[in-house]
DNA sequence: TGCATATATACGAAAATACGTATATATTTG
DNA sequence: CAAATATATACGTATTTTCGTATATATGCA
């Protein structure tokens, strides 16, 4: 991982981005029809993001049948993953309708696989 | 201090504004003319992109005489801290050419003032 | 007061970003 | 195979950002 800290904060700068990095470091995997009702936002939209956080490799990416789960990158450097861990933490409410909007979610895919 | 993070973010995400912060940081307090050294851009470049990071209350400004003197602003909150001095940490080299710049200046402004 | 130095801002152009809409691709199921 | 669901991408446009240049403002000094 050969993230530039401006290039790293640039993909902070977004709403739809920072809060789809930590959705998905508070729950660990989301596929994009979560995150869609999580966000309230486009299809189109969440995954242009999306594709934009998986190149600079933030983020991975694995299809499970029609889904496709991301979670967030565990390779990251130390400062990386630290940055996003306090900013979640010193985030709760800003996140709390995010979580919400996915509990009350209907329908949402099993998980057939585990990380480590 | 009621800073958003993705607005935190973008304010990091430019190379001159996130060059300049840890420099403030880890100087204590800089003049422009020595930023414009250590960051070797522009009078204008450097002015307008202070003006944004003291807009945003990330920086404070005083005038000493002719100069004026930027400080990271010690209100900021925690996470804003913590982030700020986890990215210099782990950015030594990232910044050591522009410390390299600011060593070499010659004719600096000596300091009068002492903040506590 | 007049000039030099230091800094801030205004203005217009170029580049980068983000978004809606439309469409393409992949997977599952009947 | 056809239809439905999930996701990705292409394209054009509107907005935002950044920058160089020019100019304004403030301070110190002869």
């Amino acid at each position: 991982m050969i993230i530039r800290p401006n290039q790293f904060f640039h993909l902070l700068s977004d709403e739809t981005r920072l809060r789809s990095l930590l959705l998905l470091q508070q729950e660990g995997e989301l596929c994009v029809c979560e995150l869609i009702c999580a966000l309230n936002i486009s299809q189109p939209k969440i995954s242009r993001h999306l594709a934009m956080l998986r190149d600079a490799m933030l983020v991975l990416d694995q299809r499970q049948g029609q889904w496709v789960f991301y979670r967030i990158n565990p390779s990251l450097p130390c400062w990386v993953k630290s940055v996003l861990m306090q900013t979640a933490d010193a985030h709760v409410t800003f996140l709390k309708e995010n979580l919400d909007n996915l509990s009350r979610m209907g329908n949402r895919p099993e998980r057939t696989h585990i990380h480590c």
